[in-house]
DNA sequence: TTGAAAGCGCTAACAT
DNA sequence: ATGTTAGCGCTTTCAA
């Protein structure tokens, strides 16, 4: 009946060829370890000669769980996720696990209808990100049946596993640091407000209010994506709303770098006249003129961990520790040493 | 026998709850136009209710093509694929194909395993970098039957599809530019040496010959990614190695960022004693102080059209223009206007 | 417009 | 250590 027109190799043809059973070359394939050295080696000979590759497809229809691992992230553009992906390619390297990438854009309903499709594909692992997942995206993951790794923060009620830092710790670090500093009027400036920003916002609110500091004139959001353009046109519009600033703890360091260009535009001395502070230790940070200050996140180790968590996993391997709290560590540079 | 334990519902229980076969529902579900209104919208309710989802390893293995569309790219982190990614997601939300990816971390061989990879699953459509491919990928890629769109660069002989710009000639333009404004010992500056990198290279050399103006010493290459730091080191060995150096073309924008911030650093006026220009024309070059000339190209456009080549190819339609030259443009900045 | 039968390429279960 | 058999969930072909 039909025939696939291609000439791909099947199991079958390296088994006639080897001269053994189908399931005997896919065993040589998967667990060579209970198939006998001399089948094994006529098998990986044919193999390599015919250039089989096996047919994901047939095997993961043939078998309770596929080789895809989901990774649910809000946007590929992102550097913060570029870096953690990195760390996630640089362990999956050497495994047979195919990644699998979907974009959320940092909609719960469209992460929901994300993960319906991964769970169509009995994926062997899920990595997601946040903990903020809707009711209905909690019980799909509840019931995927392979490790479920939360990323970029930590928090209660984890789904399975976990590793992240605290966005709150790590914003109040930020700004207690600024208020050590000398500054009294610090501003905030966030983009694209995910709950990762809010939490960051809340951080910062938290240690204004300590001090009787906290002014709502201060706090300027924006939903567009963070650029240093749009730093730039932040603080433009601060200085408009209170110039009396004297500081900005900014959402990430696209901003920071924004702010910092800008006020150099307006011959704003920093750290004197203003302190700048970023978040995430993004490297150009380290090298503009003044250097900036920053929260550095691990993000590559981030990828690291949790792709080894859900490899763990899959092993079966008890995971000693299902929540890792990877911390933050605040990098002061020139842009808030001020003096006096 | 062999029972799947889990609950997923599967085209036999929708068609048994929709009173019709299993292949009206699959039919009604991908080219519903060939089901009676009737059955259609009795299947339709019925998927609602039970939540069904097709397994896409299933319909691969029955079809001659899986939905995967695979892009092959040197690397998730740089700037540069990002926004060809985001162009490639923006035109595949809306339809039925997965993307699939894969770094090729540069590497000619690991491009070669990649795409056996990505053949064994029949992909729908293939989407590869540069022009430089093996010989053995090149006659896998001819043998795909599916579209195979290359991408980044522009050349002879495309595989299939091709969208890209000259490399070479956007690399002149800029030198040229650089040339026309007055500045004489005009450096070069790269990193990674891939093969867009040295093809810059080369028309950076073949503007500065014809000028009588090439100096082996004002090249400076390095295999390390580039960043915004390796700019600045790089410029700072440039500094010491020739001192002469009136301006300097960079591989791209991150290096010409460095080299910015260290030519202040250095108190070396941009642009009366140094010319800058970067390529790509990242966001952050047209805030900086002063802000950079580079050659922008449209990587977000290669992106989309790239995809709806593919697309296209699949659907059966005629592509008009198999080879898209997107072109480049020059954006004169602060950092090359030298009076006088 | 609808359906019946066959089979895609592989692996789990049960032999031997 | 190896083989036999059945079947994963879907789509193709052919027939009605």
């Amino acid at each position: 009946m039909k025939k696939r027109g291609d000439g791909r190799i099947t199991l079958d043809e390296i088994a006639a060829a080897a001269g053994v059973s189908a399931i005997t070359v896919s065993r040589a394939l998967r667990k060579p370890e209970v198939v006998s050295p001399a089948a094994r080696e006529r098998i990986r000979i044919v193999v390599e000669e015919l250039g089989y590759v096996p047919d994901p497809a047939a095997s993961a229809l043939a078998s309770p769980r596929s080789d895809v691992i989901g990774v649910l992230i809000p946007s590929v553009t992102n550097n913060v996720f570029a870096d953690v992906l990195r760390g996630i390619y640089s362990v999956l390297e050497a495994e047979r696990f195919r990644l699998q990438l979907a974009n959320s854009r940092y909609s719960t309903l469209e992460e929901e209808r994300l993960l319906r499709i991964f769970l169509s594909q009995r994926p062997a692992g899920l990595i997601v990100s946040g903990i903020d997942q809707s009711e209905a995206s909690r019980k799909l993951l509840f019931r995927a049946d392979c490790p479920v790794v939360q990323i970029m923060e930590t928090g209660p009620d984890p789904i399975d596993m976990m590793v992240g830092f605290s966005h709150y710790e790590g914003a109040r670090a930020a700004v207690s640091h600024m208020v050590d500093r000398g500054y009294r009027r610090i501003a905030f400036l966030g983009a694209r407000m995910d709950p990762r920003t809010q939490r960051r916002l809340k951080g910062y609110e938290s240690v204004l209010r300590a001090h009787g500091m906290h002014d709502e004139r201060l706090i300027l959001c924006t939903p567009r994506a963070s650029t240093v353009q749009l730093g730039c046109e932040l603080f433009a519009d601060l200085c408009d709303r209170a110039p009396e600033v004297d500081a900005v703890f900014c959402n990430n360091d696209d901003l920071a770098v924004g702010v910092l260009f800008e006020a150099q535009r307006r011959r704003i001395s920093v750290p004197q006249s203003l302190g700048i502070c970023g978040f995430n230790d993004l490297e150009i940070v380290a090298v503009t003129n003044p250097s900036i200050t920053s929260v550095r996140t691990f993000r590559e180790d981030m990828g690291r961990r949790a792709i080894r968590m859900v490899l763990a996993g899959i092993a079966g391997k008890p995971v000693e520790e299902p929540v890792v709290d990877l911390g933050f560590e605040l990098i002061a540079r020139e842009s808030t040493a001020r003096t006096g």
